[in-house]
RNA sequence: GCCCCUGUAGCUCAAUGGUCAGAGCGGGCGCCUUAUAAGCGCCUGAUCCUGGUUCGAUUCCAGGCAGGGGCACCA
């Protein structure tokens, strides 16, 4: 007879094989027509009149480009915190953002237009700036909603948007009104090639060859310290073009100066420090030391300009060092930060004779029109054919270069706009130490770059961007910044978007009759100068946040650690200075995303990897379960081998769910579900395992310590479920009779902890929950998606736990089964046994080890839990061959043979029973009875 | 140059001032053929290096090394 067909073995419509890159699309689909997202937003609302429970505030990645690996693990990491607080019950709306003005995608747009920016309209540019944006806005929405991510994707924020913008230039007025906004002259950094200012964020370091010379500057007037005639200060710069910049010398007051006589010849002053090597270099051969002074007795020594009619003081500063050079420092104040600083104690002139496009204006006739670097060659032989240049060479050093277009950038002192840090420096550190960070060292991160940082240059010389809503009174060229002017300007760009700068007059933009405060002119001439992106996305708080009513600040900043100097500090500045207070209440931050070797992703080491093709390959759930499975908070790896590992995890959660939900497909728990006293003590045990499941995930998700979830929730599948549980209660759900009870009350395990996995790694797993949801039993399906379901409590069914002397039962019998099976081992290595069920196991018991025999055979038949024929128990000493193993106190002998049972062919066990029914001698009692059931005839 | 972070098996992660540093994946060897492009078992393997504190350090301290990030300078 086929016993074959009298047991039921699993049945579920749900796929082994996941084949996510296929299906994961056509879920997206569906939850897009069904609007669940809007569904569970619309329910969680409903009983909230005072706005959502938690708020993650999205920082808008840079509408240019695609998504990489980076994007994707920020996006995921935030749709996993907010899916959590939704699976908590909570209202936690999401709404995601892009930046959209800015360099980076004007010169896209520039290029993709070919054209001359001279000859572009700027109505025109930004035209095609605006497309392109929202052309990459559409792409990245959609790579972000292939990895499943939820939120308002109809309606995200983009800084582009008229309310946006109108709503950033009352940030600005606001910080203008509290008297923060400043226009100075200032060395910034400059971009010739792009033509504008850049941020420090903008900068980046690369190795530049540079001349590196020895410059002499004749001494004019030595205030009696040494006879000036023949004598000269030397300095070493790395920039000649910054020469004819120059308005004095810098020397370290502390400093010890030396003059030295060469040879016979010239004598020079530079410091002790630096003689050897200014020695070596300059190739003097016997040098006489005539004179030794501080740095401080010299100030005031003029010299003669090397190139130009004019005098330079000695002059005395903090940051001259003996690293390089001379130590007597070239000080140009329009060309160097320090310079300035320095010189503004001087007085002296802030003077930079290069144009927007880096080249020399008429201010310096010999060399105008030249750009800078090329000036240099020019210089050299001016200071040549004047005796001035003792040596010139090259270095080769790390230089300031603009991150876009990769050119060396200038320091160049022009007109900007500033944003003073030091008048709410300290209200900013005060707001940085109200926040919560994780990891905690960001507090300090956050306190040191906000404690040096200097003044924010908020302006750019471009277009593609919002307008400082300045104007100029054309009589008197004051400035104007009133609480109406903004008005005016935030409502024109609410109305037409910030083209209306663009596309109007200043009369037509300002109010009826405004005069100018200043001298009561009224014509008017507007600010031609746009704002850093920096300041459009650190003003999202206030145009997202509180304009969508979202509630201010918000509960968590989820970024990178590049956005400390990015957005969570543009974030915090524009926040502190308009409401004295941090935008964020947390602020979490990942790290890097490394290749497999640890390395960093490089376009050009080709070891980058597209999220994009790991969803074609693997499926979004499997990148999913990699961010899962890394731990954030330091720099995390991807490569082919991680991700083939992953997915084998995915593999494994996934079958253990087929695997219980097959063995649901006749369960309906309302008729069938048996309770707790029905339950044997193994179901008792899984359940147990089940609800510290519960517990261990629900709080590494409070931590969002997705790592710990993810290794929970796989190691309860494998280890507790498919290396113990599942195994063992096969027999009962396959061979039993199908109502009977000890069969539902596996079933009613199997259908408790399914529902509750399901839900557990919904927020993770999100395509594979939401369609494992489909296939459980109708009544566990409290919601149609289990997006919209919540957490399986712990709270519920109270007294569920073991005892716990009973837990510590089942590590003992665990242990001892962990001996069998070794034994077993050894004795298939012998070729004594074969597969366990023909295996009787003979265990030695010292006669005191009662109660240990109790509690373990308390806890079921233990050759059923062992998967073994039969388990015997001995009393006395163990066979010299038995292995032993200590469980407790105590010591057990483990003995292993071949069984003398024959096999029931129905239930594969050698069990002791089979052979002893009449009607079914081939089979176990146990089966002989349930074939019996099915055929009561009595064939 | 300075600062920060990280360093536990081949990989992803645990743990602890103190039994043998745990698990999964991988790898090796088997079993099963009733989760079957599955399932089960056994085995394998690690605290970056050097000092110090301590009875005892993977953990605390110092210094290195490696990787990542940041800041600054580059006159």
């Amino acid at each position: 007879m086929d016993y074959q067909k009298t047991v039921q073995l699993p049945t579920t419509d749900f796929p082994m094989r996941a084949q996510l890159a296929k299906r994961e699309p056509q879920r997206l689909e569906a939850w897009r027509e069904q609007r669940l997202y809007q569904k569970l937003q619309e329910q969680r609302r409903a009983a909230r009149p005072d706005g959502p429970d938690f708020v993650l505030h999205d920082g808008p990645p840079y509408a240019n480009g695609h998504i990489h690996i980076g994007t994707a693990l920020n996006k995921i990491l935030k749709d996993f915190i907010v899916r959590v607080h939704a699976m908590e019950g909570e209202w936690a709306p999401y709404v995601p953002g892009w930046d959209t003005h800015g360099l980076p995608i004007e010169r896209a747009a520039l290029l993709e237009l070919g054209v001359d920016p001279e000859s572009l309209d700027p109505l025109e540019l930004r035209q095609k700036c605006r497309e392109y944006a929202l052309r990459f806005v559409e792409v990245q929405r959609e790579e972000f909603e292939r990895l499943g991510v939820w939120g308002d994707w109809e309606h995200p924020y983009l800084t582009l948007t008229p309310e946006y913008e109108a709503r950033q230039v009352e940030v600005f007025g606001e910080m203008a009104r509290r008297g923060y906004i400043y226009k100075g002259l200032k060395p910034v950094y400059w971009c010739p090639e792009c033509r504008t200012a850049l941020a420090e964020a903008e900068i980046e370091y690369q190795d530049h060859r540079s001349p590196s010379i020895y410059v002499a500057f004749p001494v004019e007037d030595a205030r009696g310290l040494f006879e000036p005639e023949g004598a000269a200060v030397i300095i070493w710069t790395t920039t000649p073009w910054t020469l004819p910049a120059n308005k004095a010398i810098a020397l370290h007051p502390d400093l010890e100066y030396v003059l030295v006589r060469v040879g016979e010849g010239a004598r020079y002053l530079v410091a002790r420090g630096r003689l050897e090597e200014v020695q070596k270099d300059l190739g003097w051969e016997a040098v006489t030391e005539e004179g030794a002074w501080r740095g401080a007795e010299l100030e005031g020594i003029v010299t003669r300009h090397p190139l130009k009619d004019q005098t330079s003081p000695l002059i005395l500063g903090e940051h001259v060092t003996l690293e390089q050079g001379t130590g007597a420092v070239h000080t140009a104040p329009g060309h160097g930060l320090e310079d300035y600083e320095v010189g503004l104690r001087y007085g002296l002139e802030v003077y930079a004779p290069l144009d927007e496009r880096g080249r020399f204006t008429g201010e310096e006739p010999r060399y105008q029109g030249l750009p800078a670097q090329e000036a240099n060659e020019r210089i050299l032989a001016d200071l040549q054919a004047a005796g001035r240049l003792l040596h010139a060479g090259q270095l080769v050093h790390s230089y300031a270069h603009c991150w876009r277009c990769k050119n060396p950038v200038l320091y160049r002192a022009t007109p900007q706009w500033f944003a003073s840090i030091d008048a709410f420096r300290e209200a900013a550190l005060a707001a940085v130490d109200g926040v919560q960070w994780v990891p905690a060292w960001g507090a300090e991160r956050m306190r040191e770059m906000v404690k040096d940082r200097q003044d924010w240059c908020i302006s750019r010389q471009r277009v593609w961007g919002v307008p400082i809503p300045v104007f100029y009174c054309e009589a008197c060229q004051e400035p104007i910044i009133e609480p109406e002017t903004i008005a005016a300007v935030a409502d024109l760009f609410r109305k037409e978007g910030s083209d209306g700068w663009f596309t109007h007059e200043a009369s037509e933009i300002l109010p009826e009759g405004f005069r100018c405060p200043h001298c009561g002119g009224d014509a008017f001439r507007k600010e031609q100068d746009i704002m850093d992106v920096w300041f459009d996305s650190g003003a999202s708080h206030a145009a997202v946040l509180e304009d969508r009513g979202l509630g201010w600040p918000a509960d968590l900043y989820l970024e990178g650690g590049d956005q400390f100097r990015g957005w969570f500090q543009s974030s915090l500045l524009t926040a502190v200075a308009t409401r004295g207070q941090a935008p964020y209440r947390k602020v979490l931050t990942h790290g890097w995303v490394l290749d497999g070797e640890g390395r960093a992703m490089h376009k050009s080491l080709g070891n980058t990897i597209s999220p994009l093709e790991v969803c074609d390959k693997y499926g979004a759930d499997v990148l999913r379960l990699w961010v899962a499975a890394s731990d954030y908070q330091s720099d995390v790896r991807v490569s082919d081998a991680i991700l083939e590992q992953v997915a084998d995890v995915y593999r494994r959660i996934r079958n253990t769910i087929r695997f219980m939900l097959g063995n649901l497909a006749d369960f309906d728990p309302a008729r069938h579900r048996v309770p707790r006293e029905g339950l044997e003590p193994l179901d008792r045990w899984a359940l147990h395992r089940y609800r510290r499941l519960v517990e261990r995930v629900r709080s590494a998700y409070q931590e969002d310590a997705f790592h710990l979830v993810y290794h929970a929730v796989n190691s309860f599948c494998t280890v507790e479920m498919g290396g113990f549980y599942l195994d063992v209660v096969k027999d009962r759900l396959y061979c039993e009779a199908a109502d009977a009870r000890s069969r539902q009350a596996a079933q009613t395990v199997l259908y408790e902890v399914v529902s509750g996995l399901i839900r557990l790694i919904a927020p993770i797993l999100v395509f594979t929950a939401d369609e494992a949801w489909e296939h459980l039993p109708e009544q566990a399906r409290t919601q149609p998606s289990v997006h919209l379901a919540t957490f399986p409590g712990v709270e519920e069914e109270a007294g569920l736990e073991l005892e716990a002397g009973e837990e510590a039962a089942w590590d003992q019998l665990l242990n001892l089964r962990h001996a069998v099976y070794q034994a077993i081992e050894e004795a298939r290595d012998r070729r004594e046994v074969g597969g366990s069920r023909e295996v009787s196991v003979e265990l030695y018991l010292a006669p005191e080890a009662g109660e240990l025999k109790a509690s373990l055979e308390a806890l079921g038949d233990l050759a059923e839990l062992f998967l073994v024929s039969e388990v015997r128990f001995h009393e006395g000493p163990a066979p010299a061959e038995a292995a032993a193993i200590r469980l407790g106190q105590l010591e057990v002998g483990v003995q292993v043979r071949k069984t003398a049972h024959a096999r029931c062919p129905r239930c594969r066990r050698n069990h002791p029973t089979t052979g002893q029914d009449q009607r079914f001698p081939e089979l176990c009692l146990r089966c002989a009875a349930v074939v019996a059931s099915l055929e009561p005839a009595g064939s």
